[in-house]
DNA sequence: AGGAGTGCGCTTTTT
DNA sequence: GCGCACTCCT
């Protein structure tokens, strides 16, 4: 038996071999970009049934995106098909029909399959909490049922909004509910409650945030309601307090996988910890017997701490477990061998993160050859840019070197920057496909919908509730809404229980009942079917009923002609929802609702080029590359350009730019570029641009204008700032490097050293980072706090 | 109660 | 330059 599985490891190199090979204990799989790492991934789980007989139960595989979650399952069971072919055909896989393959995988799903848990952090934990979120005990007695909505970010907002107008009587332009989402978010994907906030807080704004939390929780808990963060904190604190929950899943789930590890923040790590060592203390955890946990990432791909996740988790892997290894060394497997790019491209990407000091040393080996040069253009502004990327596009075509539209990406930093593109590949006749932009379940119509859905489920969500209150229209405004509010709150009544009574609302408020009654009913005689029929059933219903469809098809716009066909889209989401899943009911559709996003439904334009940001850019490839917008203030961006850590995380966005290409990378870059619609303003190459070496570029040279836009850190406005010795570089080589070589090139800095900043003023140096010419400096000053600076960059000059 | 008009503020965004 | 959120007006 066991030889008839070596065909897991006939397509493998050494080190691949050993990360599938793993069984007890832990592994970090150092995964380069295009080093196969999903194979080694899909290729484990795979051995970990076959060979080492494991249960499929017993095995957690958790990735960040749906889509990585769909790839890996999809792998897998062509893996496990493959194998089953000759059992059952008495001829190899790849000789069978597309029909009976697809029999095969099917059959795999359903049974082989079954209990594995594979998906995304949030619809794996939204499930355990579906199980056991009524166990979890709150400090301050709050509590959730299974029926909870799951809110994004535009409802927690709303709820955030509110708690700050109208419970804390606060300013909302001077406490930007936005920014105190972000604090609490933030604060949550440490794992950190409210009262540890409260404990740690500074000033003012600390506490207010840590108010805010509290309330908040509150406040959700009231709308029986989680936020995408609560989905993985609640766990944790679940896990934590209930020993009997958490040995359950601990003892379940025996071997666990984790995909791009560097992207997990705090909570998720609690999280895996937790299951891994069913242990509150991770050091009391020793036996591996039968147990494994195994990550795959790479720290320089690491492009989402701003958030929350952390890359210095995945650095840490190897301490985290340490006292329980019995051979240290055995923790780390490191695939460096690349099979996607030319070694120029390599050489390209290698030099560059070579200046970041926070990382896992390795490298790209090629085992492609030299390629083509890195392309740089330079041009005049941003529209010339445009038609220069354009004219490449065509040209290449017209070659007949790669006669396909869809073997192109043009990637930027910020979205704004597409619509120039955009404006030139219309006007040259280019199909194109623009990637990300607003999501189907964040249509205004498909919300709408959606909220229906969630009261029908969960009448407590209020947030929902009020959505869909008087939509379509009812007559029920502003005014009736708040005295509706207010006796709930003063009588500690459910919002749906006060409309629900009709003879009170009478008698509170008087003609607008009518519309209400109108609503409830409606909603009493919708929620007769929520038992007994799905959720396409239900939504048709909605429509129908509530009058939604019919204002859609009385107004007769374009618009509401596209909002219809997108509510159509919906019920066929939710049918097909209901065909995939045995037990479909309506509470987990919305659940998968909630946390789908609709990148992979999204209807290509087949054979076009792809135009998307870095950021989305990341796990794909392709043949050729457009990297644009290469300047000071853009790429890296103004708030980066002082900040040595987040430059460092710029430079890892632009290794991963480079990494997608296969065959080509053109780096573009305008002397002058309008942004935001003010003046065109002359621009600064980007510092990147000078951590490639100049026998790999072949290009127009970029010329300095001599300023880059940053942020004013007193006025908080963008101003320009004057690099004075640029203006008078020109065309050389050299040019780029020159105006990085700054004010203090070749000082040594030591710990108490005295400086003075030109805008922070004096200061003292009180740690340093890295060694050499890659050195940070953590510097204190006075009243403004500590920062931490680039001293090749910084405008700093030592005192004594 | 709801539509038109004005002003502000601006990165990236797996879920 | 553009989206949005809030205000004022009807």
């Amino acid at each position: 038996m066991s030889q008839s599985n070596n065909y897991l490891f006939e397509s493998l190199n050494k080190e691949q071999q050993i990360a599938v090979s793993h069984f007890n204990g832990p592994l970090l799989v150092v995964a380069g970009a295009g080093s196969g790492k999903t194979k080694a991934l899909t290729h484990r789980i795979a051995n970990l049934i076959e060979n080492n007989k494991v249960n499929p139960y017993n095995i957690l595989a958790v990735t960040f995106t749906n889509k990585a979650a769909r790839e890996m399952r999809e792998r897998l069971e062509i893996i496990l098909a493959k194998a089953l072919s000759d059992d059952r055909f008495g001829q190899p896989w790849s000789t069978l029909c597309e029909f009976d393959q697809n029999q095969l995988r099917a059959e795999i799903s359903r049974e082989k399959l079954k209990n594995l848990w594979i998906g995304t952090f949030h619809s794996l934990f939204s499930r355990l909490l579906r199980f056991d979120i009524e166990k979890y005990q709150d400090l301050e007695g709050l509590s959730w049922n299974n029926k909870f909505s799951i809110y994004d970010e535009t409802d927690s907002q709303t709820l955030i909004k509110e708690i700050i107008t109208q419970e804390m009587n606060l300013d909302p332009k001077q406490y930007v509910p936005k920014k105190i989402k972000w604090a609490i978010s933030n604060a949550k994907n440490q794992c950190l409650t409210f009262k540890q906030l409260e404990e740690n807080s500074e000033n003012n704004m600390d506490r207010i945030i840590a108010d805010a939390y509290k309330r908040y929780k509150t406040a959700l808990s009231k709308n029986n309601a989680l936020d995408f963060d609560d989905l993985l904190l609640l766990p944790v604190l679940l896990l934590k307090q209930n020993e009997e929950v958490r040995s359950y899943w601990h003892n379940r789930f025996k071997h666990i996988l984790v995909d791009e590890y560097q992207d997990t923040n705090r909570t998720q790590y609690e999280l895996i910890k937790l299951i891994t060592t069913g242990e509150t203390d991770s050091n009391e955890f020793s036996n591996w017997q039968n147990r494994s946990i195994f990550v795959v990432g790479d720290a320089d791909q690491s492009i989402y701490s701003f958030r929350a996740a952390d890359f210095r988790i995945l650095i840490g892997f190897k301490d985290d477990f340490k006292n329980n290894l019995k051979d240290n060394n055995n923790s780390i497997v490191k695939l460096e061998d690349n099979y996607r790019s030319t070694s120029n491209i390599l050489n390209a990407a290698n030099c560059l993160i070579q200046n970041n000091t926070e990382r896992i040393e390795k490298v790209l080996r090629s085992t492609k050859n030299n390629g083509e040069l890195l392309k740089l253009i330079s041009c005049d502004d941003e529209i010339s840019e445009a038609e220069a990327i354009t004219s490449k596009l065509k040209t290449l075509n017209n070659l007949n070197i790669d006669p396909k539209w869809k073997n192109f990406a043009i990637l930027y930093r910020t979205r704004a920057q597409s619509r120039v593109i955009e404006e030139s590949l219309v006007r040259w006749r280019i199909p194109y496909t623009i990637f990300g932009g607003l999501r189907f379940y964040d249509r205004r119509e498909i919300k709408d919908a959606i909220a229906y859905l969630r009261v029908l489920v969960n009448t407590a969500d209020n947030v929902s509730l009020l959505r869909i209150i008087n939509v379509p229209r009812r007559g029920i405004g502003k005014t009736s809404i708040q005295k509706l509010n207010e006796i709930s709150n003063r009588l500690n009544i459910p919002l749906w229980e006060v409309i629900n009574d009709k003879e009170s609302l009478v008698a509170t408020i008087g003609r607008t009942s009518k519309g209400i009654d109108q609503f409830t009913k409606l909603m009493n005689e919708l929620s007769c079917f929520l038992v007994n029929s799905g959720p396409a059933k239900l939504l048709q219903l909605i429509l129908e009923k509530s009058g939604y469809l019919n204002e859609l098809i009385m107004s007769g716009t374009d618009e509401s002609d596209e909002r219809r066909n997108n509510l159509q889209e919906l019920i066929n989401a939710a049918t097909q929802y209901e065909e995939e899943n045995e037990d479909a009911n309506t509470e987990g559709f919305l659940a998968n609702a909630a946390l789908t996003t609709d990148n992979d439904t999204k209807k290509n334009i087949p054979n076009s080029v792809t135009l998307m940001t870095l950021h989305n850019s990341k796990g794909l490839e392709f043949q050729n590359v457009f990297i644009t917008g290469l300047e000071q203030g853009l790429f890296p961006s103004y708030r980066s350009v002082d900040n040595p850590s987040l430059l460092e995380e710029e430079r890892r966005l632009f290794y991963v730019g480079l990494t997608r290409a296969k065959e080509r990378i053109f780096m573009s870059q305008a002397r002058e570029r309008r942004l935001w619609g003010g003046m065109r303003e002359p621009t600064i190459p980007s510092i990147f641009l000078s951590e490639i070496p100049e026998e790999l570029i072949d290009g127009e040279l970029p010329q300095s204008s001599g300023a880059y836009i940053r942020r004013d850190l007193h006025l908080g406005r963008l101003t320009r700032v004057d690099r004075g010795e640029s203006n008078t570089i020109n065309n050389s080589k050299n040019a780029v490097r020159r105006l990085y070589s700054g004010p203090s090139k070749g000082a040594k800095w030591a710990i108490g050293d005295k400086l003075i900043h030109a805008k922070f003023g004096k200061g003292e140096i009180i740690h340093i980072f890295g060694r050499d010419e890659k050195i940070s400096i953590a510097v204190k000053f006075g009243d403004k706090g500590s920062k931490i600076l680039d001293p090749r960059l910084a405008p700093i000059r030592s005192i004594n």
